[in-house]
DNA sequence: GCGCTTGGCTAATGTCATTAGCTTTAGGGC
DNA sequence: GCCCTAAAGCTAATGACATTAGCCAAGCGC
């Protein structure tokens, strides 16, 4: 019997496919090696269990997300990279529910690793809310708010939450402007947001 | 041997308290069964399942949710309203964060009982609202922002996202003052809140 | 060509949900 | 007070998963 060729790298990947395809709560070895081909208990050499599974989707998903936050903010500053860090969040949410819900179980505080990881997407968010007269004390409720309004949104919107789905698009967009209405745009505030957050 | 006394009610109330005290996702029939003292198939002559149980418990919660939101709407009307339904949203989540999970998975469209009491927080919030000015066209997307600003805010800090967990009720705070910004209050609209919302 | 690392397998165990079918409780009608 | 029946609770059996142990072969390093 010819090898699967499987590595952690492609057992998560497709892990992560098969949570947006069929929720993450679906995501079970057994139906993850049934689509890999594999049997079950092979699966271990590549994953610590179920558990390991969930911590590796949810580690590529919170370092795509934010890689994806970031690209939207580069060479933008103030309102402007506000506003695509929002549309970019959403979309990604929008585009991997699975992953995205991946990354709502918070990981444990021993866990570095996965700590720094999921610190990434925050500080993209801070780096650009530092574009803003945002008075330091304030600036932890500020990021606070944003998270909430942010998160609350996509995941109202991925679970179904909202009754009509027609004019969502519109929704975000008042959301969007209004956060951007509680804050103090600096005149021209720092430079865009660099690579290094 | 003994009759265990079980209803629908009891065993669903159980199962909430359950909940509460160990997480929505550790209820199982078994743990359920074994806190009642009882075998596990012995739930079934009550509920319908692992999903009806669930459901159940969802439907026990946000029942319980609009009263508490309608309750401390009652009397007050305009900015103090909404400050109250705000806070008192976040409250039931922080005792109950098993209750408040369970509502999260939005019911089936065909499940019109638990669609309609899934509509009742909302239609609380909706009546809250009616007393500031609020042009009609943008009704449901302020609903919707503010829907998105708590549910959000709650299911971080229950979820453990926040960072630093002291000044948590200073950025509620926050978030509260922000969202009443955005609106602009009728000097003295509508009367208070009554119990027919 | 040889051996060792390691990917993948089968077998076995334990937990849980679920169904079937039995027993006994306990309340209502007499 | 006594039976009779609906229903509460039980045990047994099945099936999906996760997980562990231990086997075997593939294929790379030499």
């Amino acid at each position: 019997m010819p090898r699967a060729g499987l590595t952690p790298s492609v057992v998560t990947a497709d892990a992560a496919a098969f949570a947006d395809e069929h929720g993450f709560e679906a995501l079970t070895l057994a139906a993850l090696a049934k689509r890999l081909g594999v049997a079950t208990p092979s699966l271990y050499k590549h994953v610590d269990g179920l558990d390991g599974l969930r911590r590796a989707v949810s580690l590529l998903a919170v370092a795509e997300l934010a890689e994806r936050l970031q690209a939207s903010a580069v060479g933008r500053s103030g309102p402007e990279a506000l506003r695509a860090v929002f549309a970019s969040y959403r979309r990604y949410a929008l585009e991997h529910p699975g992953r995205y819900s991946s990354i709502q179980r918070s990981p444990s505080p021993s866990d570095t690793e996965a700590q720094r990881l999921f610190a990434r997407p925050v500080e993209v968010i801070t780096a650009v809310l530092r574009g803003f007269a945002i008075p330091d004390e304030r600036m932890v409720h500020t990021i606070r708010a944003l998270r909430s309004a942010l998160h609350g949104f996509v995941d109202l919107e991925t679970r179904g939450g909202f009754g009509l789905p027609e004019d969502v698009d519109a929704s975000f967009a008042l959301l969007t402007d209004g956060f951007l209405r509680q804050l103090e745009p600096v005149p021209d505030g720092g430079g865009p947001i660099g690579t290094g957050a």
